[in-house]
DNA sequence: AAAGTGCTTCGGCCGGGACCGAAGCATATG
DNA sequence: CATATGCTTCGGTCCCGGCCGAAGCACTTT
């Protein structure tokens, strides 16, 4: 087939470190400068002009300019999905190694963090496992649903699942996707139920990203939810 | 992040020609000798062999050896979905290029071919489309379930979903996953659900395998049953 | 108009890695 | 044991592409 060169020129451009670290840096969803792009990543603005247009060209990113900045945001939630299921071989090994030496910024990752539009690291996955022990969720290998109780549950925090679901098929039921956590290894809740959940946390106060990363704090407001409410930990 | 340099490394094997046009001949499940895989990507031996031990050694391949033959197959169905959202964000930009001219190999490739472990193409497109038309299936976004009526229908066509439930989760109803479609588009049906309905069209003679590539060829055993019992068409 | 900032293009340097030929092992077959 | 076949390791060539410094362009500010 032809498009095997195409395959790989995508493959090839997350492939560069520098190119991966802005990837990941844009993996919240937000729009980043190029400069802002240029310092993740570690090296010159004109290097990562260049890494930028050729991303750029391929359709990995997307670029709007504003004033006398340009900004760059990842092209499609394909590419996100993409970057899931890179991230999710690339942790398979690394089980096998000898533990990584974690700093304190990779603890707060670990801890709390957005993946892409929804959260993931131990908050994510709690929050996962106290909805599906709670019964508002049942998750399995490849896909979740939300249960009658989980619609009325989220209704109670803020979230009207009827208009989510209106745009993500026809049944009342409503559909989710299980992502598996890189750091946990275990699934938490994406799909557009993740992401509601996450803009509802974000909106209400209940977690705070932390400047320039993918890591959140969660507030104590956050915390008293998320215990009494969904029932985390 | 530390992982992200494994991130790179896992992306960058994935993103070679060679390299990648092998993990694409072995998307099929199958388990193929490094000399066919030297075949398929073009190269010598010795070149495929360098190949094929960097990518076990990051874990994107599993090797086996039997005789004096070493077979190789992909590691695990992460990577067969990893290589699946590649081709996913790949295609994305194909569409807005001048439309590729298709040899008689595309075509038949385009008409039915396996994804990894189930079927798409024209043919995995049609079926999907004839389950949910039926109400056999309900496809969503990211998600999707097998009906009450669907699982009567698998039974009768000789696919026990009991026994398929019982490894993908604890509820009743039986979950799948849509899996979008490079050639049509369109979602089309995998997840444990897919993988048995195309293992069962191999047992049952509804569909043959062409010789050294992906696509297959529907038989006529195949086209009735997939009319009159699925309704496909 | 002049100066400053963000971004891009150009030219040149340099290292990693893809590739092959030749030779070395291992396993089957006469 | 000798020979053929499949696979691997080794050594060497070569080119692609990442990187930066310098200069140029675009937009904003004074």
């Amino acid at each position: 087939m032809a498009s095997n060169a195409r395959f790989a020129e995508v493959a090839s451009l997350a492939g560069d470190p520098a190119r991966a670290g802005m990837l990941h840096a844009l993996m919240d969803g937000r729009a980043l400068t190029a400069s802002e792009l240029a310092r993740v990543a570690g090296v010159t603005p004109q290097t990562a002009s260049g890494h930028l247009a050729r991303m750029a060209a391929a359709g990995l990113l997307q670029a709007e300019r504003q004033g006398r900045h340009r900004y760059h945001r990842l092209a499609s939630p394909a590419v996100a999905q993409m970057m899931e299921s890179i991230m999710q071989v690339a942790s398979g090994v690394e089980a096998m190694r000898p533990a990584p030496v974690t700093g304190p910024r990779d603890a707060a990752l670990r801890a709390a963090r957005t993946c892409y539009d929804h959260l993931a690291g131990h908050l994510g996955v709690a929050l996962a496992d106290a909805l599906v022990a709670g019964g508002h969720v049942e998750l399995m290998q490849d896909a979740g649903l939300v249960t009658d109780a989980g619609i009325a549950l989220f209704g109670r925090i803020g979230i009207d699942v009827a208009s989510l679901s209106a745009g993500c098929g026809k049944t009342a039921r409503l559909l989710c996707r299980p992502c598996l956590d890189w750091s946990e290894r275990r699934p938490h809740l994406a799909g557009a139920v993740g992401a509601a959940l996450c803009a509802h946390s974000f909106e209400e106060g209940w977690i705070r990203r932390i400047e320039g990363t993918r890591a959140v704090t969660i507030t104590p407001k956050g915390q008293r939810i998320f215990r009494e409410t969904i029932g985390v930990r």
